[in-house]
DNA sequence: CCAGGGATGGACT
DNA sequence: GTCCATCCCTGGT
């Protein structure tokens, strides 16, 4: 919990969004709701690209109130409903009108476990806890009021613990419930940490 | 104003 | 493993 460990800015500006993915594995979400630190070193992300990706919310330079801050400067979240109630954190990337995001989708639970626990009403810890993109935003007490909040900020950032993940301990595959988008939903953009119990499904 | 949709979760067998 | 309820927000009118 040292904030010396927050990534720079400049880790966000990169335009290499599936390198930046793998990068964000065992790097450590964390987050500071009305001062209880919780936080989560990062197992599986989603990377979705621009406006050529079916199924992101930019394709086809869809620029709506909704999906504005994937236009802008790498570096903030952006969190959207899903399903109605739902909260999804997406990590903003690349240079500005650049929109492209990184779905967090799972979570190893680091700090404030007790409190991530109460947030979702578990009484034993197990890997349901955060192993999912709605379940993890509800641990980390994540919801819309922190749509397009800076990493750089006080209540969201992601920390370095030198934590390294070996090329080949990084896998691929199509990512999870995009079926709607065609051709593009066999796309090799999910990546997570191998033999890591902290997985979805 | 309102119809439609959805980057899922959890309950159950 | 399978099934299905979910319900607020979005965006076009």
């Amino acid at each position: 919990m040292n904030s010396k460990n927050k990534i720079p800015q400049k880790f966000y500006l990169s335009d290499d969004v599936i390198n930046t993915s793998k990068l964000l594995l065992g790097k450590i979400l964390v987050t500071n709701v009305n001062n209880k630190i919780t936080s989560g070193m990062i197992t599986e992300v989603e990377a979705y690209l621009g406006i050529n990706d079916k199924a992101s919310h930019t394709y086809n330079n869809k620029r709506t109130s909704r999906t504005e801050p994937m236009f802008s400067k790498g570096g903030i979240v952006y969190i959207y409903l899903c399903y109605g109630i739902h909260h999804l954190i997406n990590i903003v990337v690349g240079k500005r009108d650049f929109p492209s995001a990184i779905l967090i989708r799972s979570i190893k639970p680091v700090d404030g476990i007790k409190t991530m626990m109460e947030r979702r009403n578990f009484k034993k810890l197990t890997k349901e806890l955060t192993n999912g993109p709605g379940k993890l935003t509800k641990a980390l007490g994540i919801t819309m009021k922190y749509n397009s909040i800076s990493l750089n900020s006080k209540k969201i950032w992601i920390e370095n613990h030198n934590i390294i993940i070996n090329k080949k301990d990084i896998l691929s595959s199509s990512r999870i419930g995009v079926d709607y988008a065609g051709e593009d939903a066999k796309l090799p953009y999910r990546f997570y940490i191998k033999n890591n119990k902290w997985i979805s499904k």
